[in-house]
DNA sequence: AATGAATGAGAGTTCATTCAT
DNA sequence: TATGAATGAACTCTCATTCAT
């Protein structure tokens, strides 16, 4: 069997693993049972728990970000642009479980390298909704030189509320990635207070 | 010593070594030598490190809600609250960053009993902002039955995106817990569109 | 039982075990078993197999160098200083065979920190002979200021056939000590030359 | 390329890794990339690791005793003899440094089967070296059946002391194999005894 | 109330060795 | 002739936990 396709099995394995029991908890032997593969050979293709790890890491934060970019047209108003990535965005840690467990929950208890290698990702998400919002505000003329502070911090709220409906989507499977894309904009982009007055927002046509 | 003193040193040493390290990472041993007292002595106590754990999640759970609840008084508007609200969760995740790496990060990663465990807690603040999102929308006079799953997911939105903002305020200590909470209702209650429209939130008198 | 007698039980074995097998053939499991103590133990005691090995020539070197010293008189002739030093070496290593294939042959091929660690001792005992003979010549009153190089070659070489007759005696048992002592005299002392004449060293009354 | 070129090369890079790290230290892995095949290759020509350090010990101390007897003519002195040998036996050891690590420390470091070995070429070398001293002795018309036992005893010494001179010339690398030879002919043949008198050995005419 | 002494179980990692090609 | 792919077995080291005092 081709070295490319068994490091495949392996991340597939180590994912799994990683994602259910931790970094600490996971065993090198239950992934290389999982992957069907004697553990030396895990270790002739990846090193070492930790680069075995990292790896994943890298590769579900590449698959999620890749994911949410396919989901977005850039030549479309920015709230459609949102809307758009946080339904590509809820789909794939819907299908992904293990991989949005590995990247949400596990890669941040594990330390520094982890942190580290996951805020690359986290950022370039964030960096996206930045540049969105910064677009939207020049959309509307509004205040074109917002201070990136408070862009930023808005950013991470936004983000953080995702990954907050993603875990709960997850977690209750009737929830769909439409339904939950929807509460994110109704929650972030008409805002609280004008759901409270009755002002709701939907898809725009 | 009387047992609830050192009770208390080794709970203070065990959410620092659980919060700095993880639960697998953490040892015992560090965990003993940071509290100044012998191994045996914290078994006699605490019974096994998955108690010792728990007992850290319960202990730091219920000190940031009654932290929260102590902020928030209740004959007040529902907008007044939740930034009340906002700020004291905060100021509290600001001045325990290690009990709040043990709620936030840790205590999510180590399966099933401690994910439970802090669950209960998280419903808490959930549950308190359910009550005050549906308070509002009573008080809006506007649809007074909305549906339950829909605050719910506001609901979820709310504490995640809080969550996450309580993370970048612990990593730049520059930004305050009146900044974070500010930033928060803006995005909250006004929501981006209002936000990018010049309409921002201001705290109520 | 008390910390200071198992250390000493767990050198021992130790000792045997790398003098028989060599650093890197023997095992913990062995030495742990050998000393009727379970692994951990070996390891809260002596830290890792390194410091373990380092200890363990340590002690055996101190106890050579200090067998050594303690047959010498330093009131009396060289040649008599250097026929009970002989007396003593040999003496010494054959009731120490594992301490002495430590210090002889395991610890040279073991690399940098081991090679580094028994040189020290080897140099004292270069050192004790460097003065010897040094002394000697000065009782000769013969060119007192031989070149150290040279001196320090022959007390280099008087070492070296030390330990190959204390390799050769301890492999036939019925080489004693004084029988050992007495050849490395003969050669040394008086020299191939002498004895090829018929002239043979006796000890000094 | 032919096998038997092939086979030098493994052989080659065997005596550098095993000189270097040890038989137990040294891996399979090292040895075939620094002979440039793959480790299959390694064992289709030399079977096992224990074989190919055996191979390694046979092929440098035939090296070795062939050097010495290429530097001795058998038509002169015994002392001319000695010091001839001394003299090639002190160049070889220069130039090939690690294969006499291999055959002085870490072939008598591996246990039962390499001692062994490398106990055949110590014992021809030893022979040579007793022949010359029974030689001398008839020479000098002194007791022509002098005991075996000291012969042996003799012989031991001066390969011993020979072998502590190769590695202090080995160690300082301005000490050259004339003056390790005359060193060890001042101490071996004149004997300390006479050189405190003054009186010293020189190369014979 | 408190601890020094001790361990069973299991972790990550390495290595000599073989097979199919 | 030569190798990429693969592994069984063994190693060092760690840790939660307990007992005797």
């Amino acid at each position: 069997m081709p070295r490319a396709e068994r490091e495949r099995q392996m991340l597939d394995a180590a994912v799994r693993v990683f994602g259910e029991r931790g970094y600490r908890a996971a065993s090198m032997d239950e992934i290389a049972e999982l992957a069907g593969v004697s553990k030396p050979l895990v270790y002739l293709y990846l090193n070492s728990k930790e680069e075995l790890f990292t790896a994943c890491i890298r590769r579900e934060a590449q698959a999620l970000v890749a994911a949410v970019r396919a989901g977005v047209r850039t030549d479309v108003a920015a709230d459609r642009q949102l809307w758009d990535g946080l339904t590509a965005f809820f789909a794939h840690t819907a299908e992904h479980p293990d991989g949005w467990a590995v990247l949400h929950s596990q890669a941040r208890s594990g330390g520094e390298p982890f942190v580290a290698e996951v805020g690359v990702a986290r950022d370039e998400i964030v960096a996206f909704v930045t540049a969105l919002i910064a677009e939207a505000a020049g959309e509307a003329h509004q205040d074109p030189v917002r201070a990136e502070r408070e862009v930023a911090g808005l950013a991470q709220a936004v983000v953080g509320a995702a990954e907050a409906l993603a875990g709960w989507a997850n977690t209750d499977p009737s929830v769909s990635a439409r339904e939950a894309a929807t509460t994110m904009m109704n929650f972030a982009w008409s805002g609280l207070g004008n759901l409270m007055a009755g002002r709701r927002w939907s898809v725009p046509s």
